[in-house]
DNA sequence: ACCTGAACACCGTTCAAGT
DNA sequence: ACCTGAACACCGTTCAAGT
C-alpha cells in the first residue's frame, strides 16, 4: 500500500485510503488503526503481517492461516496483531490489495482490445496461482483498496476502447472478476484437499491426482443409468475433457463473446 | 435422497450413490457410512442432520453452522453426528444435493430454448437465496450428488435444443454453475455481515443498509482523484447502479449471449 | 449398531496490565 | 503508543466406554 512516501501519487492514494477506511469501518464495525511507516526489521506493522499471511496462504493453505499462525511466525502473541488490523476481515482485504497491485494491464490497442481483455483476465487467474489462498479474500468484497481501483481503471480502457457501452462496462468488471476469483477458489480448495496430505511437495502428485480423479469421474459418468441420464452418460468424455487452462480458456472467450454480441443487439 | 422406496429410478439413484460414495471415499479419505432408512422422530439420521444445517445456515448464517451447533439443536453432543456423517465436508455434500433436488427445469421447447435456459439459471440463484448459506456448500464440489446430475442433465437438453456443440454444453454448465454459486456466495456474506447485527429480523434493515453503502461507494468513485482515475470517477454512476436482479440479469444475458456467438463463429 | 462424555488440539477476539 | 499474558467462548474430530 505505502510504496514511495512524499509523491503527490502517494499523497492522492492516501486520501482515497482514508475515504475507504470509512466506509470499511461502517460495514465491519471496526475502528480503522492507523498505518504505521515504520520498516524497521523487528517491529510488528501491517505490511508485515500482510506478508506473512501471503505466505502462509502459500505453504499452507487458506484455511491453515490464522490470527494465531501469523502472530507464531512473528514471535509474538495473536492479540499483538489487534495493534494493526482491525481483524481478519481487514486483512483480507489489505491481502487482496496487495497482490492486486501487481496485476499490470496493457494501454488499450484498439485493434487488439478483446485479445488483451482476454489476456488480462488470463494473467489475472495467474496472478492468483501464484498466490494460493489470495482470491479466497475476494468474495463479497468491495473492490476498493487502491490496487483493485486500478484493476478496474485499466479494464475500463480496455472496454471502452472496445465501443463498449458505459453500463456494461461497470457490469462486466463484476462478472468477470468473479469468474476468474471463483475458478481461482475453486482450484484452490482442490490443492488444500490434497496439502499435507503427503510430507513430499505436492506439486506433481497434485497433477498425477486429478488425473485419476478426473478419470474416475468420466466413468461414473459414462455408466449413469441411461434412462435418466442420456444426455450426461453420452457426454461423459466432454464433461470431463480438457485442463483447467482449457476450460478457464472457454470462459473466458464465453466471456468477451457475449460482450460483443449485446453491444451489437443493443 | 430417497424419497419412495423400492422403485426402478429409487435402485438407480442407489446404483448411482454408491458409485459416487466410492469417488468420496478417496477425496476425502473418508469411509463412507451407509445411509440409514429410519425416518422415527427421534433418532439421529443423515436426514435429520442435513434438515437441522439447512435450517441453522438460512436462521443463522453458514458460519454460524457448526458439527456442535447442529448437535445441540438435535439434543445431542458433536461425536454422535459422525456416525452418520463422515465429516463436515461430506456435509456440505449431502447439503447441495438436497436443495438442488428441488431445482424444477423445463423440457426443452426449441423455439425458446435461450429464454428457458436464462430462466433455468434465475430459477437456480432464486433457490439459493431461499436456502441462504447453500451456495457455500457448492464451491469445489464435484457435482456427483444424483440431486446435482439431474439439473446437468437438463440442463444439457436445453442446450443440445439449441444446437450448442457438445464440449459447449458441458464447459458451459461449468462456467454458469460457478457464476450463479459466486453471485449467491457473494449475496450471502453480504447479508450474514448485517446478520444478527440488529436483534429484529434483518430483512429490511439489510435492504435500508445496502443503499447507504451503495451510496457511500458512489462517492468514493465519484471523488476518486481524476488523474489518477478518469474512468473510474466518471462511470460512478453505472459503476454503482442496477439491484441485484439487474447485475445478474447481466450475467446471464452475457453468459448466453457468448454461448450463440461461439457456437455461431465455430 | 448406535450413541456419548470427555478430551485433544485448536480458533478469533478482548482486556487489564505492563513498558 | 505499542505490546502481551491470560482468559473467554468457541471450533472439528477422535476414542474409549457405555447401551
Amino acid at each position: 500500500m505505502k510504496h514511495v512516501t512524499g509523491s503527490a501519487a502517494e499523497a492522492a492514494m492516501q486520501a482515497v485510503g482514508d475515504q475507504v477506511g470509512q466506509v470499511f469501518g461502517e460495514l465491519f464495525g471496526s475502528r480503522r488503526t492507523k498505518p504505521r511507516a515504520s520498516r524497521s526489521g523487528d517491529r510488528l506493522s501491517a505490511d508485515r503481517i500482510v506478508e506473512v499471511a501471503i505466505g502462509q496462504m502459500r505453504d499452507r493453505g487458506y484455511d491453515a492461516v490464522t490470527m494465531r499462525s501469523i502472530a507464531k511466525e512473528l514471535g509474538t502473541g495473536p492479540a499483538s496483531l489487534y495493534a494493526h488490523v482491525a481483524n481478519r476481515a481487514e486483512l483480507d482485504q489489505l491481502v487482496t490489495g496487495r497482490i492486486c497491485a501487481q496485476i499490470r494491464i496493457p494501454d488499450p490497442d484498439p485493434e487488439h482490445w478483446d485479445a488483451q481483455l482476454r489476456q488480462s483476465l488470463v494473467d489475472m487467474l495467474a496472478l492468483y496461482r501464484e498466490h494460493p489462498g489470495v482470491a479466497r479474500c475476494t468474495m463479497g468484497m468491495i473492490p476498493l483498496q487502491p490496487g483493485v481501483l486500478v484493476v478496474s481503471e485499466r479494464l475500463i480502457a480496455l472496454l471502452k476502447a472496445g465501443g463498449v457501452p458505459d453500463q456494461h462496462c461497470a457490469w462486466f468488471i463484476d462478472v468477470a472478476s468473479l469468474y476468474v476469483a471463483g475458478v481461482a477458489i475453486e482450484e484452490d480448495i482442490w490443492r488444500e484437499r490434497h496439502l499435507g496430505q503427503d510430507p513430499d511437495e505436492g506439486g506433481t502428485l497434485q497433477h498425477v491426482e486429478q488425473e485419476v480423479v478426473v478419470e474416475q469421474v468420466r466413468n461414473v459418468f459414462a455408466n449413469l443409468p441411461a434412462e435418466h441420464f442420456p444426455l450426461l452418460s453420452a457426454l461423459a468424455v466432454p464433461m470431463t475433457s480438457g485442463d483447467a487452462d482449457d476450460r478457464f480458456g472457454f470462459g473466458v472467450d464465453l466471456l468477451v463473446a457475449g460482450l460483443k454480441a449485446l453491444a451489437a443487439q443493443g
